[in-house]
DNA sequence: GTGAAAGCGCTAACAT
DNA sequence: ATGTTAGCGCTTTCAC
């Protein structure tokens, strides 16, 4: 028994209440003023026809989708699957979605922000992605505000919503320090990305304030993948035992997992014992019983509400913001991989 | 340097391009017949104005969003992320996008998919959770096709895709009894799914044909979560140590991550030597070295083109699939928490 | 091949 | 509080 294949409208509820149609718009719009009764009697019609209110239709007129556009460029690493969970989770809250961009590596942003253009969103939230200026410059002139988010690009125009990078690497290098780290490296991202420098950065200048040479930290680059940093692991131990650095930074929690896995199995190196390693991120898995890693947590909720909050999406003021950057300060969370000060 | 405020309109470039509105419509869908240079004098003139054909606006009139809803569940497990992250590719291949909606542990898929309803998706792909048949067929009804993805519910309307899992658990029973299991253990996932269901029973049944009396089967229940496994394997192992069981088969790798993790740490048990364990999915962390998990590998590419075809996006005669059952094979994969057949 | 005109389903003034 | 009307930006007949 298959119901009309036409969808019931606005219309067809309104001839069924024996209203107008607007009084039908009105009566699936909370603040608008209509009588309870007539409310009512509108719902009940709806219900009968087995109505939905077409928000796409909606928004042609109130020029809103209520969607936001969340362009995720590294599906692996679970620490953008967090943001992207926590960020679907708020702006369901608000009664707004996700739609949802995905980078394929070395894929470029420009061409999908094209795309996401076409789909007159509300706002773009953009992770582990670099979006040339001029694309920026488009989305933003039309009123299509954008925040990267874990991302900072000097000088540019979008919104910008991090984690203290190089405080953290600070952080790590302090910890490290305390646990009798003698020998230091570390494995870095994407060089190009600023969240990576910063990380190395902070890292390097803590150190360096203790006494370590920059040039004597090892240093090999794991392009934030684990098998990258399974890959540099090994080339940074490629040495004389006797060289084999004590103290290792990896710049996020994935390579850590995967400079941890391979040290340990192929090398048989005991951690904390004989290396003590840190991350960076504070993912899922860096509390699991096989790793325990030390890290610095990033503030994901609080990241991912100012993130929102920069893209203004309440009010009818649609204010954009450009060149702005937001660090927010992340903690060190000490496991098992650090030895305890002084034990 | 401010553009104009207003987003140009295909009238807009119209105007620019001396053509009519219809001309410019037609220089943007590329099967329509329109004079080659009088599509390039549009396409000029369009970039000009910054322009962008709104494709919610066109969707008012096709009836077609090319925007497809998936409903993920449970985001803490790596394989909803690996099936969403392929939907999402496979989706944005053909020109479509993924709306995402999440769904909090627990929460009703019935509530969001009346949202769902309201943006006109062409269709619906949901992972691990279960919606109400009264949804299924009002969806239905108005012409939105469901696919359940890795879901079977029997006796429901809506198609569903999946992996074998009844000869999946078969597999891992035969893999365990083949390495020396003697005395079998089980952690299962959510009580009220199929998918934990039939990899029980096939894995049950399959143990039987070799002589092991299913009472003789230890079992508890993981709740699918890596922190849930972790408690049900301690309970399985709460025993004297002579009745320990030898072979544990978890009904997914998140779950068995988190009962190897405990095992190991808390107990000590080295694996495989004196416990061999398997998974299900084959999810990326079942690969690292911490855990070489052997596990039955779900083909999600061809699980994902198979759901995304029973959607039938494309072409006009949108047919709506009703009570498909695909259930795709899985093939094992050995790894190193096995031992070695006759080794 | 091209233009004119009629919607798609809804919201938002504007009247009443 | 409710109805009337004019769009929102586009696709699609239908003439020419």
């Amino acid at each position: 028994m298959m119901k009309s294949r036409r969808r019931a409208t606005s219309f067809d509820v309104a001839a069924l209440a024996g209203v107008s149609q607007s009084a039908v718009s009105r009566a699936f719009s909370p603040q608008s003023s209509i009588a309870a009764d007539t409310r009512a009697r509108v719902l009940d019609a709806a219900r009968k026809l087995d109505y939905v209110p077409n928000r796409i239709a909606s928004s042609l007129t109130t020029r809103r989708t209520n969607i936001v556009a969340v362009i995720v460029g590294d599906m692996a690493n679970p620490f953008y699957v967090q943001a992207l969970h926590c960020i679907g989770r708020s702006l369901q809250a608000q009664g707004r979605q996700v739609l949802l961009f995905t980078l394929d590596r070395d894929a470029s942003a420009d061409d999908v922000m094209r795309r996401v253009l076409q789909y007159q969103v509300d706002g773009v939230v953009l992770t582990s992605a670099r979006l040339s200026m001029r694309m920026t410059g488009r989305s933003l002139d039309r009123g299509v505000p954008i925040v990267l988010f874990n991302r900072y690009i000097p000088g540019h125009d979008a919104a910008c919503v991090r984690c203290d990078n190089v405080h953290g690497g600070g952080l790590i290098a302090s910890a490290l320090l305390a646990a009798g780290g003698r020998r230091f490296a570390m494995i870095t991202g994407d060089p190009g990305a600023t969240t990576s420098q910063d990380r190395v950065r902070g890292f390097v200048t803590h150190l360096a304030q203790a006494g370590v040479a920059p040039e004597d930290i090892a240093e090999a680059c794991g392009h934030s993948t684990y098998e990258g940093a399974a890959a540099a692991a090994l080339a940074l131990f490629d040495r004389p035992r006797r060289d084999w650095p004590d103290a290792l930074f990896c710049i996020n929690d994935i390579m850590a997992l995967g400079a941890m896995d391979v040290l340990r199995a192929r090398l048989g190196i005991a951690i904390p014992d004989a290396l003590q390693v840190a991350g960076f991120d504070d993912i899922p898995q860096a509390a699991h019983l096989s790793y325990r890693l030390t890290t610095v947590a990033q503030p994901v909720d609080a990241m991912v509400a100012e993130a929102l909050a920069l893209l203004h999406l309440d009010g009818p003021a649609r204010h954009i913001e450009r060149a702005i950057d937001r660090a927010l300060p992340g903690h060190l969370v000490v496991r098992a991989t650090l030895r305890p000060p002084g034990g």
